[in-house]
DNA sequence: TATGAATGAGCGTTCATTCAT
DNA sequence: AATGAATGAACGCTCATTCAT
């Protein structure tokens, strides 16, 4: 009697944990963490609950690996853009485009993210935030640069600013549908420009 | 004749549905509306289970109580500004500045909201977004009378461009803080202005 | 301001203790005791919890006079025919046909009887129990009577035959329907001559 | 190595599901279905609440599975004797008599059947309905067949000649007590020789 | 005679997690 | 590497009954 070898409907050739996870990223996003049992997460990936505590510690090591991938990326490319050799302007308009961008290609992530940081334990909530923080921290030194350059504004404080950026972003779950009329890219475009904008016209 | 009266740590003065909405609002703003039991709310509020069950159906109703009660509030308040004599650039800023103050000042029902729309049964879900799109629908079509009008720029989405003020709006529960450096009326003529600006300047 | 007088939707001229009666027996027939709450009999009777339990002691209580009502009217009925002058035949015969219809009159409460007298507290069923077996004894005395009298077979038990027809009338409420082919006077004579039959011809 | 072997007052080697059904089948009986919590049941079974619902969806299906039991046995018996090779009025005899039979040795199951059926969910009801009335059809069809073959009288209908014979079978759970002085055996001859009777003599 | 707010014990059910195999 | 039976604590909710008014 075989075992689950690849091309089996089940089983397919994916690791059993990025199976998992998948499973989980759906679920969650579509149902909530804390409305997601364990139960049907193994039940998505076609595995036991054994599995999944043999390879994640707890439900919460699942719901934080979804963080840490999508936090990883977007730090990833934050630090790629904001060192570039471009002007300061120009490389917080591309960062700010990015960030857009990566966002809505991984709308699920995004919407686990924001909608679901509040459900962890204290102490994992406290590390997430951390690593979250590292992030606006660089992108807030960029805005401070510019400031500091003479190219942007001071009438605004960088955090307001930056935090107003991120609502946006935060924002895009709620009302971005893959099958609107703006293409990711035309977002980001908008949004890239009304950060610059704010940042670059007098204030009132 | 050991009545409770006024100055009782519990069963003071306050009415009992008022004493279990003070509670509740309390709890579900430090811990999430899932992971706050009823058995804590009734023990935050000084009764019983059933007591609770007396004057709400459900858990539910309680959070919804929450929403209604801040959209009551922010519905009123933009009927108001919206349909001021003013001219539309400056009943825009108005409304946009006073959401804002609004939102400050009831940080905790504001942050439930944002929060724990998504914990909602599919039926409640629903009520609470068609409020809530009313509210959205008055906002957006004050944009589009000053784009209409000429006033405003039409390089840019309306409808972008009140998600964008909404985003930062719900990104407020996230970031502000009573004792940090900003009042809440400077925060809010801060976004107001921001507002304004990506709707009076030619866009890139 | 004028107080419930007759012709009142609700508080119509029947006395409170009467209505609350007549609601429960609707509930218990439909829903079935243990699925009915208070609240649901004060609310079909246009009344309050503390009317309820001013009339009567407990829920148990309304259930118990529901019983009593129908074993009453059904004991007075079955004494009168029992007592006439008839011969025994034809006093078991009108007896036997007598109680199938005033159990079809009264196919709720009957129903209600047979239900649900397992649902009462271990005192009160014994209460119930001992009421309907007099009842029973009666009936089975009847029938003795014209054993003894030579003019029913003994070769079957009274007791056996006795049940065997009581257990055909609780097991009307099963599948009695008024707007059925038979009319209860034709149930009635088909059961009492299964009877009678039962009693007068050879066993095998 | 303290694990539970067979003889332990709790944890006997028989499997847990059939721990629970006879657990479940003996309380229902005592103290009927909606009077036994399933803190009871999986007390007396030794387990916990989790291992019930690991086996068993709802209590509900606890007391289905005690009638699906019982069903299945009394269909399995009437379809055999039903369709022997003997005359339709043996046939029908035999199949009268050994119903009794396993109904006064299965008195627990029958007797929650006969009182519990309407404390199930609409559905539930609808289906074990649907169950009990395949039986009955072909228990009436016995008596229409022996109607058609003019060996049973057309004097009454063969419906209510069915549902008197049913009707003292669900009584037996009331009456019936094994220690009293009749055999299992000696009531079903006698109510199967009633059942015969009221088919082959004329009327009245 | 009647109210209705409040109690408190109990209900059926869920679920993340463990562990012997 | 993986199973799945079993745990045990907690959950949201119901309800007959009481009692100050």
């Amino acid at each position: 009697m075989p075992q689950n070898t690849p091309g089996n409907p089940e089983g397919d050739g994916t690791p059993v944990p990025r199976r998992l996870l998948a499973a989980a990223t759906r679920l969650f996003a579509d149902q909530g963490y804390d409305r997601t049992s364990v139960q049907e997460i193994v039940e998505a990936a076609g595995v036991t609950k054994g599995a999944l505590y043999h390879y994640f510690g707890s439900k919460e090591d699942l719901l934080h690996e979804v963080y840490a991938r999508l936090l990883r990326l977007q730090q990833e490319r934050l630090d790629m853009y904001a060192g570039s050799q471009e002007p300061v302007e120009e490389r917080l308009r591309a960062a700010a485009a990015d960030v857009v961008v990566t966002t809505i290609e991984n709308l699920d992530d995004a919407s686990i993210f924001f909608r679901s940081i509040h459900q962890l334990s204290p102490e994992k909530n406290k590390q997430v935030r951390a690593e979250r923080r590292r992030y606006h921290e660089r992108f807030r030194a960029l805005v401070e640069e510019g400031q500091e350059a003479g190219v942007f504004t001071r009438d605004i404080p960088a955090d307001l600013v930056v935090d107003y950026h991120f609502g946006s972003i935060h924002h895009l779950s709620t009302w971005y549908r893959p099958d609107g009329p703006l293409t990711p890219q035309q977002v980001a475009t908008h949004l890239a420009d009304l950060l610059l904008r704010a940042l670059t016209h007098p204030g009132t």
